[in-house]
DNA sequence: CAGAATCCCAGCCGATACTG
DNA sequence: CAGTATCGGCTGGGATTCTG
């Protein structure tokens, strides 16, 4: 039987930073989601609002992770039904700006990606 | 900048370039691959030892949609048994240089995110 | 050596329903 | 309003097997 010693993951490790980054930013809406709370703070309903297609399931689960890593904050108001108002942090905004160095890169070279996606399935 | 007002698709669609790179850069291998190939043209079962615990599947289907995208090309010698060697191309290597900029900001950030894990996790 | 094909599981994600 | 809980589909990804 072939037993695995602490195969734990190598480079690939969870020690691996830059794996902590794509993990969080790798998901389906953590990106919009920065996208809209680096403008402004806001509330739970409106991001769903903004974020057209989220489940709250989703919305929720991905604000705690963010929440989690230090990136937004969640304020409590005890006003009459209860509003709860979420804050990009400073550091949450650096991340944001680098992410945006991606998107950048992607719309500059979108171009050049189609074009080699459809040299790529049009041959033998 | 033109406002885009197409609400058929979200702002989510796959039309976004910045979710087709995410998409491409998200998974699990490709940042660990063209951080391989950034440094020199390798060949399938050596990148297969490079990345240690990279399935055969993974690594082709990691490779094959690289190549699609135009980040790597796939060049076969007809040696006695056949060797295939794969190369970043340039606007790979352009990619790689963003995704650099990502590796950064988790390394130099990673420790305050490790303290509002803790922080987080250790609350009621 | 370089891969395609197959099986299977874990986790993401959406839809829906329920709570404070 | 702001969530949590549960079910189920889909897919990423690993292990294994087979081919040129």
């Amino acid at each position: 039987m072939a037993m695995k010693k602490e195969r734990k993951g190598d480079a690939y490790s969870a020690r691996c930073p830059a794996r902590l980054v794509l993990d969080q930013i790798g998901d389906k809406w953590t990106v919009l989601l920065l996208g809209v709370l680096v403008k402004q703070p806001t509330r739970f309903n409106e991001l769903k609002r903004r974020l057209q297609g989220v489940s709250q399931k989703m919305l929720g689960q991905t604000l705690k992770k963010l929440e989690r890593n230090g990136l937004v904050t969640r304020q409590v108001f005890a006003t009459v039904p209860v509003s709860v108002e979420y804050a990009i942090t400073p550091l949450g905004r650096t991340l944001a700006g680098t992410v945006d160095a991606l998107r950048q890169w992607a719309e500059q070279h979108i171009d050049e990606v189609a074009r080699a996606q459809e040299r790529f399935d049009a041959r033998p």
